[in-house]
DNA sequence: TCCAAGGTGGACGTATAGTCCAGAGTATGG
DNA sequence: CCATACTCTGGACTATACGTCCACCTTGGA
């Protein structure tokens, strides 16, 4: 029933955002958009802080900041959203990515900054960022934290990295390894299993 | 003299703006702030397109753009600097690097997006097709067809290449030793000359 | 003609790009 | 709880690209 809002708050907060909804009776998650961790529908929701049983209670919650494992910090809010006649029916939980306006805000506010306390780290090897770029982006899309890809993830991120043509630059595959949390071997097998024609397709 | 003119500028532009001071007598570098390739004091300015010898020419230029082989977009503005007599004294150049900020408003643009379409600039690999650009870009100025380039002019136009970040690139030494119309061992030492800042200067 | 400066091809050593393999986790099914 | 299948991994190994060096040749000037 609430399912539209989730989708229409995740729609409008973009690829940053990930909307839960929660069944405060199972406390478990019915649906969730834009999945930063592993979470899916089913598995507990975990929001035993809030009191969905009173009416008189506020019923929207935050916002506040949560950090998960891989250092991205989040803002978050959450609200209870109740029948007519006001049992709690589901939690609306929306979780959103600073990081990404952090590092705007970063890049913005460097301008004009009077210290040199910065060593410069965006400019070492240009293209060595965007490989940081594509593989961020892709984190970021699918939401699983780069050691929680899956095999299929990293042939989709190689895809994207040999259709930017990174691996025409000198030097670039063991940046490329590194940047996947994968051996040398590793990427070779996956760039073989990638350009084989044989190989069953993957969508990107 | 002109030092902390160009020293004032590379502090209030952050670490995203390369200011570089000329010396058009010598055709040399005198100084360079926060520089973004391989160039130092010293090092040939390449500049030849100023005409810093009229004084009644005007002595501001730009802004025009500029893109590095990496994707990267420079704005870039040079002024000719004078004694009170209207001898050209120095050239100052600053390269503001576009791409933090272009980067910025992408993420915060993303906001909102309502397609999930890849806003992702891909890698620019027409690096061959940049080589004979710039090569051809070379001949064109000084007018000799390129059997006829000095040594100097090959010089030159390595450092052009060079700055293009076109040796980061693999199997682009044979690419660029056929567009030059010289031999791979040629190359290898017009770059070693090119390298070493120890080299004596031919031209004065 | 001779000499000097620079270019040329090729030999050579090194670094990087890829391949291959046996062993060590890790999930899946019984 | 064990067995099987699968994948990742580090290392050894080969191939290729990178870069250096040198003897020889061409060119241009005294």
């Amino acid at each position: 029933m609430w399912a539209p809002v989730g989708q229409a708050v995740a729609l409008l907060l973009g690829p940053y955002a990930e909307v839960v909804l929660h069944d405060p009776d199972t406390d478990r998650i019915l649906a969730i958009w834009n999945p930063m961790g592993s979470r899916g529908p089913g598995d507990p929701s975990l929001l035993g802080e809030l009191d969905t049983l009173d009416p008189s209670a506020r019923d929207v919650f935050g916002p506040y900041e949560k950090v998960l494992a891989d250092g991205r910090r989040l803002s978050s809010v959450s609200a209870v959203l109740r029948d007519p006649d006001g049992k709690a029916a589901a939690v609306l939980c929306v979780n959103l990515d600073r990081t990404p306006l952090e590092h705007a805000a970063a890049v913005l506010s460097a301008f004009g900054a009077p210290t040199t306390s910065r060593p410069e780290p965006l400019f070492e090897q240009d293209w060595n960022e965007r490989v940081q770029h594509i593989v961020g982006a892709y984190v970021r899309e699918c939401g699983r934290p780069l050691e929680r890809l899956t095999r299929a993830d990293r042939l989709a991120v190689l895809a994207r990295l040999e259709e930017a043509k990174v691996f025409a630059v000198r030097r670039a595959t063991p940046v490329v390894a590194s940047a996947l949390r994968v051996s040398r071997s590793t990427l070779y097998g996956l760039l073989a299993e990638l350009r084989t024609p044989s190989t069953k397709d993957h969508t990107s």
